[in-house]
RNA sequence: GUCCCUAUCGUCUAGCCUGGUCCAGGACACCGCCCUUUCACGGCGGCGACGGGGGUUCGAAUCCCCCUGGGGAUGCCA
């Protein structure tokens, strides 16, 4: 057990997304593998805009990822009498202080400051300010040492500086009495034990004001690392513009997490030329020392062919289980048709995700089939009755169906009818699965069975035209 | 506007720290060929990048500066 303490802090206002699932994957990298702690933590404090639903979303997406936390998830909501405390503490040594100003009267300041081509921040009005009225009132940051400069290493990024100069007195806690982000995230790092902050570059800006608050309230300064944005393939920020964005989205649409966890991970971070990557091999290999500095764009070709990739080669057994629901989905009882891992087996060279899968296997459950028009038209006719019936026949005779069997068959139809073997496969294939396009015909013949075969091929010796 | 971050093929990236081994390597996509019973898989090959300009140096993708492009922040959102 090492002592380092990440987090993942998602503010539960919508579905986990791509970007936020990147984030909680290398922290959980990471305390995995420096045997740390990964805590997960629901940024609540918006009440407004914040709901159980979302909170219940991410879960199961993190869930499905793989990514498990080792404390939480704690919820801000419940800690307010915490940040409370510490908002006195800072009222009390005078290093916040209550402001008056209005909504309105901030928004016109904000205004002319930009029109006059000046830094659009608080002037600092109330700081000063000693009575206490009884109006409403936020709570403001009293920012020390205008002269200054704040400096951090970023673990990604390098060193960072910014000068006080652009920096304003942050509201600490909102007029209703809630506290804000910035003051949440600190006080929470802290009494966490959080030594090492990895999420969005989003967040740079934030982070000098938030070293000036550990500062303000006695803690000790974590690191940080900023992980690039995830841009669309306009180089704007991704959004639903530019396709799914939800983590289940991609379960829905057939996605193996497997896939989605090697994409996210190479998109940013690289390890030599290297593209598959196990979450084993990654809890090994990933470092932060190779995340690159620089936005990425997400590139959903890729990551079909990683999807490809692993439906390829993950265990056909599990893969059958997967694929159930989406069977389910287009009608189909799964336990009444084939083997399940058989019919997967055949069809895990040629579909990218498990949708096509299950489109691709559809065939497989329906012995009364909906021919393909122009395969009907072309393979089905009058001129083909010899020829399945003879397959027909031939067929009958076996013994067995293995694929020995199969090919003695065959050989004997081909012989008989002066036929290549694509002159046979063809219209028989019309015949099994409804169309042209197929696993190989000997995988469908093994998969649907003698029984199932024979009855299909007679069946479409009723249709002929 | 101001501040912060960033910059190698269309995209993800290796290389940059420790300049020469890089007329820049891999992957996705695309194109072609091969394999082939359809569709695919696979194999082989091709296309394709150091944003621009100044320096430093015998020599720069690699170091420095400027410009430009992109992103982010500038919220009583997180």
């Amino acid at each position: 057990m090492s002592d380092l303490r990440v987090r993942f802090a998602p503010s539960p206002t919508g579905y986990l997304h791509i970007g936020g699932a990147r984030t909680a994957l290398f922290n959980y990298l990471l305390a995995q593998q420096q045997s740390g702690t990964f805590v997960l933590r629901i940024e609540d404090t918006d009440v407004a805009r914040s709901t159980q639903e979302s909170v219940d979303a991410i879960l199961d997406a993190m869930d499905w990822l793989g990514l498990t936390c080792d404390e939480g998830p704690f919820y801000q909501s419940d800690r307010s009498e915490l940040y409370k405390e510490k908002i006195e503490q800072l009222l009390a040594e005078g290093k916040a202080y209550r402001c008056y100003c209005t909504q309105e009267e901030l928004d016109a300041k904000r205004e002319a400051a930009l029109a006059s081509g000046g830094k659009p921040k608080y002037d600092g009005t109330c700081r000063t300010r000693t009575d206490q009225p009884e109006q409403p009132y936020v709570v403001r940051f009293r920012l020390p040492n205008d002269e200054g400069v704040t400096h951090f290493n970023d673990r990604i990024k390098g060193g960072i500086s910014i000068r006080h100069q652009e920096l304003d007195d942050l509201i600490l806690q909102r007029s209703d009495g809630t506290p804000t982000y910035n003051l949440v995230v600190v006080i929470d790092d802290a009494e966490m034990g959080i030594n090492l902050v990895v999420r969005g570059d989003d967040h740079i800006n934030n982070t000098p004001r938030q070293i000036l608050l550990y500062e303000a309230l006695g803690y000790q300064v974590p690191e940080f690392a900023h992980v690039p944005m995830i841009l669309g393939a306009d180089k704007k920020r991704l959004s639903k513009r530019h396709g799914a964005t939800s983590v289940m989205a991609y379960q829905a649409m057939g996605y193996l997490p497997e896939a989605l966890v090697n994409y996210l991970v190479r998109l940013g971070w690289s390890y030599g030329d290297e593209e598959i990557f196990s979450m084993d091999e990654l809890i090994e290999k990933f470092s932060l020392n190779n995340v690159g500095k620089s936005a990425g764009v997400f590139n959903p070709e890729k990551l079909l062919w990683l999807n490809a990739h692993y439906i390829k080669t993950g265990d056909a057994s599990r893969l059958a289980a997967l694929l159930t629901e989406f069977l389910e989905a287009k009608g189909i009882v799964p336990s009444e048709g084939p083997d399940l891992v058989a019919v997967v087996e055949s069809l895990r060279e040629r579909a990218s995700t498990l949708v096509e899968m299950a489109d691709g296997a559809a065939f497989y459950f329906f012995d009364e089939l909906a021919y393909d028009e122009k395969a009907h038209n072309k393979f089905l006719t009058e001129g083909h009755r010899a020829l399945l019936s003879g397959i027909c026949e031939q067929l009958r005779e076996c013994s067995g169906f293995d694929e020995a069997d199969l090919e003695a068959a065959f050989a004997k139809v081909m012989e008989r009818f002066s036929l290549k073997f694509g002159k046979v496969a063809q219209p028989l294939r019309v015949a099994l699965t409804g169309g042209t396009a197929s696993p190989s015909i000997y995988d469908v013949l093994k998969v649907l069975g003698k029984e199932r075969s024979l009855y299909r091929i007679e069946r479409a010796l009723t249709v002929l035209v």
